[in-house]
DNA sequence: CCAATGGGG
DNA sequence: CCCCCATTG
């Protein structure tokens, strides 16, 4: 669906236009109340209507149409519910990270629809319990719904850029009872985006571990093959963001991992090219690749599984991946998990290799212990998937020192392994990566 | 003109699915003459008609239509007459070195303004009498006609690809008097090349100086920026390969020079990601920057100059490019000419000093001397330029050591200068590189 | 042989 | 949010 890729830039232009406008009238200026919005969570109610009938929607059919219309949307208890059943288990020991574009783009089925995906993403979350969700393509209704203490408002702390150019934009979820915003979030621009995009972090305390704390960090990078040379330039800024902020001292102590995580519409090439501007030996890894590069695992954006955009063609991409920095990974030999996936076989055999036989090699630090693709069920009533991207879900492990056998690392990994988080390797073979 | 490039490549469709038909008949094998007519030179008769009337071509106007048919091209002997008086002058003892996509796919006016625009360039030639001269976008017809011992045949040697894909391509001329190959010249393909593209070079001893051996190589790199993957690719390979022909020991000495001109597409991000690949300190220079970057002749393509795909819109570009390695290159601070623009302008700005006192700083080896675009005059009674792009031509010095004051070299400069060309630096400020 | 846009697969 | 193609400026 390019209309929505054209939406955006439209709705950029005109924004644009409308800033560069000699004054907007008190009715325009009350259209930018929504960055307002955004800095100070909990919800509220916005001209769109989604979440305003969240707080006391009847649990029974809507009461005329038989297709509900757009301005009135119910949310069903039960879903409600069952997240809140599920949010009140105890939260995984493991240390989660999950991103997500959840497609807030998507129109079809209005809001009743979007409502609906949305649900699922909670339900998601809920199931895997997340340490922290990255979120991308959220628009208001959405961020409302998903903030709502009916939701997952009651664990997560949610964390928003500041002034997004556009209604849509990234978000950071951090369940409360395991991390902690040490500072406030930091929002940067990309100088030279046409589509609005942020780069959002967040340094947080681990409150269940000895673990040093981490900075998380996401951004939606520029879209569509066309805008790479600006994508390359947004990447480096993050990656130059997440090196700068590894082994800062915060109050909880010295980072111990940098990890940036996000819808970033990258190709091989590009990420390539940005490792190099920002030199090699970087220590950067990318968690697939550091999980052994699954290949059941890899495409993210895949038009022959997902059919949510309805696609008549067939394209697979690892659009969604995330980055990371952390005394492991600048340790660690270079086959572990370098961003830039090796061309050679041999090479790329080595690193899954090392994965495999993880516990065996002491090391220490922040690392990714398992990498596994999240919403590939369709939404039951709803026929589509929650979002036209997989979510990424990353398990991480911590520990001290090399000197230490680490206890538990080797518990966190044997319960990935327990859970089925895709530890096992793939049986792909090191083909070069393709998209 | 989208019809040329679309032409290309449905031409390449076509003659991929040709080759991979079960077998093609007898008639159909008829059409591959084509590369054995390349092979051996001088031309000969071609189902193109363009050279087919030119051994006898009477000065009279065609004998019927107003506007000659397609199939009727009158070469006016008073052209042909032109170059050769303008051939028979001795050659200049400055080496020079021409490139010029001459655009051989474009169809305006037919198979006569061809012939036109074909005469142009001859003459051009003619008039700067390059030492050799590196042509892209030459189709059969054209080849027949400046091959022509009428037109250059007599003075050049041509040079061309084995088995081109498409029926347009690349060639090399040789002036007999200056240069003579010493091997046979190479074709190489570029593997990815949806587009028939090849890298074609020889290597020649220069007869009338004591100059080590050059290495001239030219191509075609992929069109549009569309193809920028697979155009990096191809210039990889290109440089890499200059990189293994200098110093390699040939018949003549060991290769003093080796340069690639050529319609290279390329946009200097592009350049510079190769460049990455190829490692630092490689040594590339870009002529035009080694001249120092002279503003006036910077742009190749430029359709508010040139006007002859009617351009709407405007467009300059620096898609025609010579490269080069050679002791000089490879000695020289690194702000001599490097294939990489610096973006800062000091660097650039020293450059240009160093280019201007170039006498004054002793250095050996291969080098420019001067850099000059050409064809931007337009043919008489066609009303249109001979190509869509300028030809670019570079003068060339050689000095055999530092330590000896090479007169040569400041002989050939002194000459350049007294021939106006470009010696002298534009007035340009070190602007960033934009195209 | 430019960039931006829109349609179709 | 893929690629290719065609049109427009
Ligand atoms: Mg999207
Ligand atoms: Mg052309």
């Amino acid at each position: 669906m390019d209309p929505q890729l054209r939406a955006i830039r439209q709705a950029a232009r005109e924004k644009f236009l409308q800033a560069n406008a000699p004054k907007p009238s008190k009715a325009a200026v009350a259209d930018s109340a929504l960055p307002e919005f955004l800095a100070h969570l909990p919800p509220e109610r916005l001209q769109q209507s989604i979440g305003s009938l969240l707080a006391d929607a009847p649990p029974e059919p809507p009461p005329k149409r038989a297709k509900p219309s757009p301005d009135v949307v119910v949310i069903p208890k039960e879903r409600t519910e069952e997240i809140q059943a599920l949010l009140r288990q105890p939260a995984p020991k493991e240390f989660r990270v999950l991103s997500w574009n959840i497609d807030g783009l998507d129109e079809v089925g209005g809001a009743q629809a979007l409502m609906q995906r949305c649900l699922a993403v909670a339900k998601e979350v809920a199931i895997q319990r997340p340490a922290a969700v990255l979120l991308q393509e959220v628009i208001p209704p959405a961020l409302e719904l998903l903030a709502s203490p009916k939701v997952l408002g009651g664990t997560y702390e949610v964390v928003v850029p500041k002034d997004p150019p556009l209604p849509y934009y990234v978000a950071i979820l951090l369940d409360k009872q395991r991390l902690r915003a040490l500072e406030p979030p930091s929002t940067a621009a990309f100088p030279g985006t046409q589509m609005g995009r942020q780069l959002l972090s967040v340094a947080a305390k681990v409150l269940d571990a000895e673990a040093p704390p981490v900075v998380i960090a996401t951004a939606h990078l520029e879209s569509t093959k066309d805008h790479g040379v600006e994508r390359k330039r947004q990447l480096l800024q993050c990656l130059r963001f997440l090196r700068s902020e590894l082994g800062r001292a915060v109050s909880g102590g010295r980072v111990g991992a940098a990890m940036l995580g996000g819808d970033l519409n990258l190709r091989d090439e590009e990420v390539k090219a940005v490792q190099k501007e920002l030199g090699d030996g970087s220590g950067l890894c990318d968690a697939w690749v550091a999980c052994g590069s699954p290949e059941n695992e890899r495409w993210t954006w895949d038009t022959s599984a997902n059919t949510n955009i309805g696609a008549s063609f067939v394209c697979k991409t690892r659009f969604d991946r995330l980055f990371f920095l952390s005394d492991w990974s600048l340790s660690s030999p270079k086959a572990r998990g370098m961003a830039i996936a090796s061309g050679k076989a041999k090479a790329k055999a080595k690193a899954k290799d090392l994965f495999q036989k993880a516990e065996a090699v002491p090391c220490d630090g922040w690392r990714p212990t398992s990498f596994a693709l999240l919403g590939k069920a369709k939404v039951p009533g709803l026929g589509r998937f929650p979002s036209d991207h997989w979510g990424i879900l990353t398990s991480w492990a911590w520990s001290e020192a090399p000197q230490a056998p680490e206890p538990a690392a080797a518990a966190t990994s044997a319960e990935a392994k327990a859970k089925g988080f895709g530890l096992k390797p793939s049986d792909g073979e090191g083909a070069i990566d393709l998209d």
